[in-house]
RNA sequence: GGGCGAAUUCCCGAGUGGCCAAAGGGGACAGACUGUAAAUCUGCUGCAAAUUGCUUCGGUGGUUCGAAUCCACCUUCGCCCA
């Protein structure tokens, strides 16, 4: 079983421009591949993972990956998928974006010699000559088609930019490039990419008469078909300072019922052969193919020894044994505490457990928020010092856990 | 370049002089039920010194006792004509 085949039966494949082909290159370990990363804010995001993994896991078959930041993509911004135009970023925030993105990653690819590389595509997109550039490969488009791409029609309603529309025409620019300087032959990417990859390829066979391929990867979305990695609206970072091991952790712990064999078998580095087993067994063990995935994904992401600390810290609130050294803590000065206590509102708002004090508020009124076990039904109620001294938890909500201290 | 129209709270979207911190839905959060799941029901969703006060309806000025609502200009966007 080769490579490909196990991307098929982990179902990450959704589409390919010619699957022999592919299939032949990847088996036999003479793709170079390219997947883009466009540096729109400064931690990638658990929507970016199975794009690493999937590096991670032809690169372990032979094959050679281009990580490409988008330094210069990122100045006009991918209309796919959204139906208003993104936020313009500034030359820095997309420099700095792209320093950030390229620390993570290599914690996570090879970069060494002759393994993964990792180029920047401002590096020619931004010293493009228009004239040349309209005269070199604007010809090579077809507007009409451009527009019938899935990518734009949504667009087509609320308005689309003439920046925008160009995104298309700089990813198939950025491949054409790749193609003859690096020789690389093969470009992955979300499903939403797939029109402008077929954008790329079409660009070298017009101008080079030469076949490149291109394959998608299926969107990972949960069983209502949203995209997964994000909560509140909130991306799930990979950078564990804006989300933690633990809050990595929790996310995939508590995945529904129906997206966890995805999960695993998408995301994970477990054998198929595990995973097969994993399919038998017996329902009531959801919960622990839940934690199985969670372990997994925080141990790729954060290291094994993060992850560990994260079970336990689970097991800790949800077990109750009580070991409470890995939950998240805030510590106080003495001279926080002047009269012997803290006003509980106060304190929900000192640990960013609610965003303002009438959040704090309506959470104490609705019964949301315990203090070492006890219920605060009162907002004037207080934590005593001693309570503080002690290592007081607070608990909002079933699954949010806060300790604080006096430092 | 000309004509018409739009901008409302996290999102969609009602409101077109006082009854508006602003309907309804979604989402989020909390409660009940549970398995740290889903579904369902309930509450709640600008800020605060909290039966009251303050700041919000693209921006800036203006009219008015009173403006999300009327006027002027500006910004952005859409549609039609060129």
């Amino acid at each position: 079983m080769g490579i490909y085949e196990e991307l098929q039966e982990r179902g990450l494949i959704a589409q390919v421009t010619d699957e022999q082909e592919i299939r032949e290159l990847v088996n036999s370990g003479k793709a170079r591949f390219y997947i883009g990363f466009d540096c729109t804010a400064d931690s990638l995001t658990a929507g970016h993972f199975m794009a690493l993994t999937l590096m991670k896991r032809l690169q372990e078959h032979g094959n050679q990956p281009i990580a490409l930041i988008g330094g210069g993509t990122t100045m006009i911004g991918d209309p796919s998928g959204r139906t208003d135009m993104r936020k313009m970023l500034t030359r820095e925030d997309i420099d700095y974006n792209a320093a950030c993105f390229k620390k993570q990653m290599e914690r996570f690819i090879d970069f060494g010699e002759g393994k993964a590389m990792m180029v920047n595509n401002a590096d020619w997109l931004m010293n493009l000559n228009y004239i040349e550039l309209l005269r070199e490969v604007g010809a090579c488009f077809s507007v009409n088609n451009m527009l019938r791409a899935e990518c734009y029609r949504q667009r087509m309603e609320k308005g689309l930019s003439f920046l925008e529309f160009n995104y298309m025409i700089m990813q198939s620019y950025d491949f054409y490039h790749l193609f003859q300087e690096y020789g690389c032959n093969l470009q992955f990417g979300g499903d939403d990419q797939w029109s402008n990859m077929l954008g790329g390829t079409e660009l070298i066979r017009r101008k080079l008469g030469k076949d490149a391929h291109a394959m998608t990867i299926t969107l990972l979305t949960d069983s209502q078909g949203k995209k997964m990695g994000k909560t509140a609206g909130n991306a799930v970072w990979l950078d564990p300072n804006k989300t933690s091991p633990f809050e990595f952790f929790q996310y995939w712990r508590n995945v529904d019922d129906a997206d966890v064999m995805k999960c695993i078998r998408m995301l994970t580095f477990l054998s198929l052969d595990e995973i097969r087993e994993m399919d038998q067994w017996d329902p009531s063990r959801i919960n622990e193919k839940k934690e199985v995935l969670a372990f997994e994904l925080t141990k790729l992401v954060h290291g094994e020894e993060e992850a560990k600390k994260a079970v336990e810290a689970s097991h800790a609130l949800f077990a109750g044994s009580g070991d409470d050294s890995n939950m998240p803590t805030t510590e106080f000065a003495e001279s926080d505490i002047p009269n012997g206590g803290m006003n509980i509102m106060d304190l929900l708002v000192a640990t960013k457990l609610a965003a303002s004090k009438s959040e704090a508020r309506r959470l104490v009124i609705q019964g949301g928020i315990s203090v070492d076990g006890e219920k605060i039904s009162d907002i004037g109620a207080s934590v005593t010092k001693e309570q503080f001294a002690a290592g007081a938890k607070i608990r909002k909500g079933k699954k949010v856990y806060h300790k604080v201290v006096i430092g």
